[in-house]
DNA sequence: CTAATTTCGTAACTAAGGGTACGTAATTTG
DNA sequence: CAAATTACGTACCCTTAGTTACGAAATTAG
């Protein structure tokens, strides 16, 4: 798939990887729909035609972007709850690695993937079937995380895997949004905190 | 206010009321930003000078349409809460107002005022306002509410009125977005279940 | 009936933005 | 060096959607 360099033919001048980086962070800062490919390639110097060529569309061009950031953050994200520490270390961890001080990272406030979920009909449809995995695969990671912590004796056995899955999925949305809307992020922190009450 | 028509001059034909109405199921249903203009024009058959003349703008519409979903479906919501009733009864009221058969009453599923929150950099300058106001009202309406249950002894004082109202509201929006994303009632009703259970 | 007034709606205008036609430039192979 | 190959980027094209210019129509005051 490394889709190699052919041995002859003008040399590529185009960097893809700076295009895609860039356009990962304008979308993650401003929206997957605030950003105009022609704004990517007057921050880039690339040319339209060559992101075009690139990344075939709009539509590849987000892809790839959720892609990156899927790979950025999203498995970061829940490899947190993989490492086996206890349930409520973990939970620690995630309410840590979600409130995080963005700024000082260099990296946007709010989820791209959350945003794109709210915007999820304006998207084209090679990324929109690609937000509905990143969904269902956040789910079932919830679920895993959460089986193992009912099996410890963790986590209490009477409410259904799916629906706290659901639930987690729901307060990390909901930090996200009020990240994005500016809330701080010790009281997002806080706000976490008490959600996660509902364990014990 | 109430702007009365003039004596003379052609009379007016469009009809405000229908097309405010159309506007608001449209934005509602399809999102904000999904849908144009000229398509509440087909609908309602109203010529596009005719909207302009009576709602100003685009900007002008959409706010329009959000102030009557704010009589037509937040207000309400917000009443649930005051009726005196113990906190146990007003959760159980605010979870079936929120989980209720929309199909069956012919409402869309989701909320406006949600998804404008998520479009918020995409709509114009009135109607962020207003998206803006109905936030902070949201917020000051679960504050007194909490605090009337603080001090009926039916809430635990050891958590800041504004960290659960932030959470009420994160909890709220989290089932709007479920619904929009197609999960059932049913389950939004047991997810928002647990979400309450932080109460106790 | 005429003028003044108010609204109507067709047919534009305009800007934004996704997408591409096409001639040119830079390489390698023979 | 000529041919083949591959990438480059200017200058467009085209659609969508917000917005409006403007002449016609409808109604009342005098």
């Amino acid at each position: 798939m490394p889709e190699r360099s052919p041995s002859r033919g003008r040399p590529k001048t185009l960097d893809r990887d700076q295009v895609l980086q860039t356009a990962l962070m304008q979308y993650w800062s401003k929206g997957p729909n605030e950003v105009a490919i022609g704004e990517i390639c007057t921050l880039t110097g690339a040319s339209k035609p060559g992101v075009y060529r690139e990344f075939g569309s709009d539509d590849g061009l987000k892809l790839a972007a959720l892609d990156a950031y899927s790979h950025l953050v999203i498995r970061p994200f829940f490899e947190v709850l993989e490492h086996d520490r206890s349930f409520g270390d973990a939970q620690t961890a995630l309410i840590d690695f979600t409130t995080q001080d963005r700024a000082a990272i260099g990296i946007p406030n709010g989820c791209l993937h959350v945003a794109m979920r709210a915007q999820r009909d304006k998207l084209g449809v090679m990324t929109r079937k690609k937000v509905d995995l990143l969904r269902q695969e956040g789910l079932d990671n919830y679920a895993v995380w959460i089986e193992q912590a009912k099996s410890r004796g963790e986590f209490r056995m009477d409410i259904p895997t799916d629906i706290v899955a659901l639930y987690f999925d729901a307060q990390n949305g909901g930090a996200m949004r009020m990240q994005t809307e500016g809330v701080p992020n010790d009281v997002i922190a806080k706000v976490m905190r008490l959600a996660l009450m509902v364990i014990r």
